[in-house]
DNA sequence: GCTGTTAAGCTAACGCCGTTAACTTAACGG
DNA sequence: CCGTTAAGTTAACGGCGTTAGCTTAACAGC
C-alpha cells in the first residue's frame, strides 16, 4: 500500500517526526484526512510500519541462520553482527523499532517478539552441544540481546560511527566494536577449555 | 529557576512530548513567549533540564564509589547496578538523557561525558589490582557501559519492569536481573581461577 | 433499473503546538 | 531626565493530529 511506503520513506528520512500525516498524504496524492480511512490514526500509522520493518529485522537473523552450524558459537555472535548491522543500516528504522517509548499503551508486545525465540532456540542448542555452559536459556538469551542492544542504542544515542578506543588500532565501525567485545562475550560464556567434566557441573550447580 | 523546575517535572511526568512551551508558561505563571527571553528554545529548555540531570546521575556514581574499595569488581558492579537503578527510579528523565536522537546537531558531546571517565578509571584500578584481567580500559568500561544500558534501554523500550526469564525463579526487578547478568559480566572480565585462588575463593561467596 | 450500503475521497474546522513580531513596563546608570 | 536593557505582554503565523460532515463511485439485492 502506498500509503505504508511513502511513511516508511518519512521514517527512514527523518525519524518519527518527519512523519506527518499531511506529508504522508501529499506523498500519495491525497489529503491527510483521506489516510484515516484506512489507519486509525498517526499512532497505528507507524505501528504498522514497524510491523512492516519486523520483516527487514529477522531477514539479518536468517542470514546468519544459513552460514554457520546450528549450536556453534560462531552462530550466536553472527546473531548479535546481524543485530548491529541491521540497526545501522537501518538507523532510522531501528530508532523507530526500539525507540524509547513513553506511552505503556503502545507497548502490547515485545520488539521482535519472533526474533527472541530464534535467538533462545540458538542458546539452547549451544548449550545442548557444549558450545557455552549451561545456565537458565532465558536468563542467557536476555544477556545477549540487552548486551549487543545496549552497543547499538548507545552508539545511536551519541551518534558515534566510530569508537576511537584503542588508540594503537581505532575501531572504525560499530561491527567493529561489536567483534571486539566477543572476546568478553565469549570467555564469559563458552566452556573452559581448561576445566574437566566435573568442575562444569559443579559451577553450573552453584549458579543455581 | 522557576522555568527550569517546571520543566523538569513535566519531563519527568510525561517525557519530552508533554513538555509543551505553553505548559511550563502555565506553570510558573508566565506567557508562553516569556520563556523565550530566558532561553532559545524548547531544544534548547530541554537541553538545560538535561545538564541539571547529569548531577542526579553523577550521585548514584559517587554512591557507588564511597561503599566499595577502588580496584575491586565489587565497585564496577556496584556502578553498573547505580546506572540501572537510576534509570529506573528516573525513568522519565533517563529517557531524555539517553534518548535515541534524530538530530545530530544535538549531539555536541556524550551523555554522561563525566561519568565515563569515572568508569574508565575504575576499570583502570581493578585491573592494577589484578581484580580483571588487563585489556584496553576503554574498551572494557565501554563494554561494561553498553552491556548495562542495553539492559536499561531494552527493558525500558519494553516497558517491562520485570522478566520472567527463569521459570523457577522469576527475576522481579531490573536490579535483580542486573546481578543474575553479573555472573556472565565476571567470568568474562575477572583473573581466571587458575590465575589466583584468592579471587576464586572470593567468588565463591559471591555467588552464595 | 432503482436503491441502500459501503468504501474512499474531499473541505472546513478545532484546538493544540513552537515560534516571531511588536509593544509595554520597570529598573537603573550617566 | 533620558537611554538602555531586561522581562513581561498580546497577536499572529504556519504546522500539527484529528473530527465532522459532505460527495462520489462501486456493488448487491430487489
Amino acid at each position: 500500500m502506498a500509503i505504508l511506503e511513502a511513511a516508511r520513506d518519512l521514517l527512514a528520512e527523518g525519524g518519527v517526526d518527519a512523519l506527518s500525516m499531511r506529508m504522508v498524504a501529499d506523498r500519495v496524492g491525497l489529503s491527510a484526512t483521506a489516510i484515516y480511512h484506512h489507519f486509525e490514526g498517526k499512532q497505528d500509522l507507524v505501528k504498522r510500519v514497524v510491523e512492516m520493518g519486523y520483516q527487514r529485522f529477522e531477514e539479518y537473523g536468517c542470514e546468519a541462520m544459513k552460514r554457520y552450524p546450528r549450536g556453534s558459537i560462531e552462530l550466536l555472535l553472527a546473531l548479535g553482527e546481524g543485530y548491529v548491522r541491521f540497526a545501522f543500516e537501518n538507523q532510522s528504522y531501528f530508532r523507530v523499532l526500539f525507540n524509547i517509548q513513553r506511552d505503556p499503551r503502545d507497548v502490547e508486545e515485545l520488539p521482535s517478539g519472533g526474533g527472541y525465540h530464534v535467538l533462545r532456540q540458538c542458546v539452547v542448542e549451544a548449550m545442548e552441544s557444549g558450545a557455552i555452559r549451561k545456565a537458565d536459556p532465558d536468563l542467557v538469551a536476555h544477556y545477549l540481546w540487552t548486551s549487543v542492544h545496549g552497543l547499538v542504542t548507545l552508539m545511536l544515542a551519541c551518534n558515534i560511527q566510530k569508537c576511537d578506543c584503542a588508540a594503537e588500532a581505532p575501531l572504525g565501525s560499530p561491527v567493529e566494536l561489536f567483534r571486539a567485545f566477543t572476546t568478553f562475550l565469549i570467555d564469559g560464556l563458552r566452556t573452559r577449555p581448561s576445566e574437566s567434566r566435573k568442575t562444569q557441573r559443579n559451577r553450573s550447580e552453584k549458579l543455581k
